[in-house]
DNA sequence: TGTGTTATGGACTTATCGTTCCATATTTAG
DNA sequence: CTAAATATGGAACGATAAGTCCATAACACA
């Protein structure tokens, strides 16, 4: 497939993706520009276009790269975690840390992308859409464990019940980076889980 | 104050301002061009700066009129509701209409402001927090009439309440907008009423 | 009617954007 | 050592952005 021939590159693509990846979720597609870009991945202009084609389609890989990083992170979590429940409320207490990121509360890439997007560009609100799914299955995932565990009803849609953690990561992701402190982050996280009982 | 001297106004400048308004919380700030507006405004590159001086302080005023606009909007709606329970559900269940709009779902004006320049513009992160803190209060009025209707038990911290429901709301917005359907929504908001036991 | 005041339309300016192109550098294969 | 292949750096391009400026238009007042 790639040939082994000519001029090697000088630079790690997984890592520039990467630096990619934090500069578009700090910034968002519109405020990252090229040069913003150029300086974070440390690389020639045309050796971005060469390895990634342009902005686009760079954007589009760093989302799908987030994406895949943030449902192993949480399917890493899981499997790792005391018990379902304990997962859960962990995963939504972790939203408390990010406001002592030192980038800021970032929010999430895919919402931010789905806000900035969605209303435009049918390709990228498909991949939004793909996003959210994976994330869900994880989430349902982890209820369907506690279920098994009896820390959540049986009777209770575990399917619903991902895709309103989902949501409610989302709210809470967007009131953090709208300044919300710790103590109302806090009391609505105790109000999320609530509904799980 | 406003000298009545000399050329009248050929345009309505409340009507242009809800124009723009309307066409920032369809395609978000940097989306939005001048040309955009002045097509949506009817008038004319002067008349604009003349007026309003300049986009981005007539993005901060279309903001700070969608924010008046909702909060009027609510509090109207809860003089008129049942009880405060039933208004805090339609509340909620009007999030599904919001999909049926001519103009797709758009979210939230201050929560898509919020994502798109809350880390990046102090003063607008500032006009985001106050606007989501008139929501806020708001609904916590809807939460102690409640309340005192005997329909969420006293005990409850309204205020925190509140918070949980305009975090709720900016989650369901989203989800609305990155392409959630009815059954999906209406699932995450029986989910979070079921908080306000 | 004439003067001061504000509004309007459109040309113009300046900056920055994403992208393309080409000459040059660096590698492998034969 | 040569030729083919790939990478790199930087100049140049076309488009579009927001914002400024000025001549002209339309009013109120005296």
């Amino acid at each position: 497939m790639a040939a082994n021939i000519g001029r090697p590159l000088e630079f790690d693509p997984d890592t520039a993706l990467e630096a990619a990846m934090q500069q578009f979720w700090s910034k968002g597609y519109e405020h990252t520009s090229m040069q913003d870009l150029l300086v974070a991945m440390n690389l020639s202009k045309s050796s971005l276009y060469q390895t990634f084609g342009g902005k686009q389609p760079l954007f589009r890989r760093c989302v799908y790269r987030y994406t895949d990083q943030v449902a192993q992170g949480l399917g890493q979590g899981l499997a790792k975690a005391p018990s379902g429940r304990r997962f859960i409320e962990g995963f939504l207490n972790s939203i408390l840390k990010e406001a002592q990121d030192r980038h800021g509360p970032r929010g999430c890439l895919v919402m931010n992308t789905a806000t900035e997007f969605a209303q435009s560009e049918p390709e990228i609100a498909h991949d939004v859409a793909q996003s959210i799914d994976r994330f869900r299955d994880v989430l349902q995932g982890a209820v369907e464990r506690a279920q098994s565990e009896g820390e959540i009803p049986r009777e209770r849609d575990s399917q619903m019940l991902a895709n309103y953690l989902v949501s409610s990561m989302s709210g809470l992701k967007a009131q953090s980076k709208a300044g919300a402190d710790a103590a109302r982050l806090k009391g609505i996280i105790a109000l999320t889980l609530k509904a799980l009982d």
